[in-house]
RNA sequence: GGCGGCGUACCCAAGUGGUUAAGGGAGAGGUCUGCAAAACCUCCAUGCAUCGGUUCGAAUCCGAUCGCCGCCUCCA
């Protein structure tokens, strides 16, 4: 068995990937904030953690998957009091909190099924969590970490630093932060830089839980803390978010985890860089304007081709979508469709590939486990399908298989549809008719005919051999 | 101001000390074909922002310069 490498923010280096309980792995992805659509840039980070997935249980791991939805707690940064975020879209949309995150958390889902993200094992919601969050708190509060004031219930930053262990992820002492305005609404704070565990004292706010402390509500770091401790463990492998969490969110995280339970929360940290946008800008939510994966669709580009454009990046570089590169990957999607639906059922039914196949699946291993390099991964899976066109070799369907459990194109399920599709009478009428015509060498109808066929939604091509292949589009 | 990242062909993008600088897209030519499609073949960066330095050897390490971007406030 090969050695996983990867990245780890924590040591600013890549390292061997040494789980604490082989086979098994346990994966914790931040997730999104339910009160907008996720745009594309969201989409890129789910699909390098599910490459990251697939591509540990392609080296035979199992992989424990959590991904938590933030739906209270995550406050806009307006100057004044600041609202909460899903508050805030349900008074615009009358509608109430749980509307709100329900349905957008649907659309994120079905987003990702469309980019065959593999769903976690869990979705763990925060609001379904307050007890597990309380709990945790108070065992932050037990070991001196955080104190009680009438607005919230804070974090002691400064004793934590005392410690000498703020600031490992982002390399930023506190001094280096400024944070002089985060002071304004938080006078009880005993340092500007101490973040609220839970908030008290906010009459308007809609989501609201009892607790020792009083009615309130969860700040933003604590959910994942304490869903991650729930579902993973105090310790857990891997916690993977976007590059922008790493200064605060993760800071925190890993500051109020540690101070509870006094070990290690996390072993790997795996940050993804952003997708930027059409001008080499940063796509946020808060600018207003993001594209989603609708206006792909609009653009005529499959779902997967999306997928694709992804995968030819590193998730640590940043990535810039262009139209051009979104047809590139929809380019290489047709590739690979197109040799699966003509792929000859005696290679789909070889349980041994062509011995120059091997090389390519070391070639492919090699490249996953190297910082999970995807787009090598990808250059090599396109390769070996031109060989084997080049070879006319067509035995590799068992090597292409695997490559696809990391690909995720679906690639089975399109042999299957067009091996199994049936052609209509009227369908094997008109091919009769063409090949008629072509045989008369009347052109002007047989063009009629293929262009009538297409029109029904009937690819028609003549091969080498002179047999003529129909099949259904976009199968 | 502080922290961090990036600059590789027309476009996207691998490569981070050592043979001819992956792969894809676009483009050009060709094979096949009645035509087309698909597929395959050939061509497409003596050079990796610029200038110095280290080295037997650098896109890859070091320094400077120019340019772009992110974070430090909600963001994947």
């Amino acid at each position: 068995m090969k050695p996983f490498f990867i990245y780890n923010t924590l040591s600013r280096s890549v390292e061997k990937f040494l789980p604490q309980h082989p086979p098994e792995v346990s994966l914790y992805s931040c997730g999104p904030t339910v009160y907008l659509p996720q745009h594309l840039g969201n989409l890129r980070a789910y699909l390098c953690w599910d490459f990251l997935r697939r591509a540990l249980e392609y080296n035979g791991y199992t992989v424990r998957h959590v991904i938590n939805v933030t739906d209270v707690g995550h406050m806009t940064s307006d100057q004044d009091a600041g609202e909460d975020k899903i508050e805030k879209t349900a008074r615009e949309q009358h509608k109430s909190p749980l509307e709100v995150a329900d349905f957008y958390l649907k659309l994120f889902q079905d987003d990702l099924a469309a980019i065959h993200v593999e769903p976690p094992l869990v979705w763990c919601r925060a609001t379904e969590h307050i007890d597990a969050m309380i709990e945790l708190i108070e065992r932050i509060i037990a070991a001196g970490m955080a104190y009680v004031t009438p607005s919230g219930v804070y974090f002691d930053v400064e004793k934590y630093r005392g410690e000498n262990r703020a600031g490992r992820l982002s390399r930023q002492s506190l001094d280096e932060q400024n944070a002089a305005q985060r002071l304004e609404h938080s006078a009880d704070k005993k340092s500007p830089h101490d973040f609220a565990l839970w908030v008290l004292a906010q009459p308007h706010h809609l989501m609201q839980w009892d607790s020792p402390w009083g009615r309130g509500y969860p700040g933003w770091h604590i959910e994942c803390s304490a869903m991650s401790m729930k579902y993973l463990g105090e310790t857990i492998d891997i916690h993977t978010g976007g590059m922008d969490h790493i200064p605060i969110h993760h800071e925190n995280e890993i500051a109020q985890s540690e101070s509870a339970t006094h070990h290690p929360f996390v072993r790997y940290f795996v940050h993804n860089a952003f997708l930027t946008g059409k001008e080499g800008a940063k796509i946020s939510k808060s600018a207003g304007k993001f594209p989603l994966l609708s206006d792909v669709i609009a653009m005529g580009i499959d779902p997967l081709a999306f997928r694709i454009f992804c995968m030819g990046a590193k998730y640590r570089s940043e990535l810039a979508l262009s139209d051009d590169g979104l047809r590139a990957a929809q380019s290489n999607l047709d590739y690979f469709r197109e040799f699966a639906r003509s792929i000859p059922a005696g290679a789909v039914s070889n349980s041994s590939d062509a011995e120059f196949s091997c090389e390519y699946r070391e070639r492919f291993l090699d490249a996953l486990n190297n910082d999970l390099n995807t787009p090598q991964a990808l250059a090599v899976a396109l390769e070996l399908v031109a060989e084997a066109y080049r070879r006319g070799d067509y035995n590799i369907w068992n090597t292409l298989g695997a490559f696809d459990r990391v690909l995720g194109l679906g690639l089975a399920e399109t042999q299957t549809a067009a091996a199994n599709s049936a052609i209509p009478v009227e369908i094997q009428a008109l091919i009769d008719a063409r090949t008629a015509a072509r045989k008369s060498r009347d052109f002007k109808r047989a063009d009629q005919l293929r262009a009538d066929l297409e029109a029904r939604g009937y690819e028609v091509k003549d091969n080498r051999d002179g047999t003529t292949v129909y099949q259904l589009r976009h199968a």
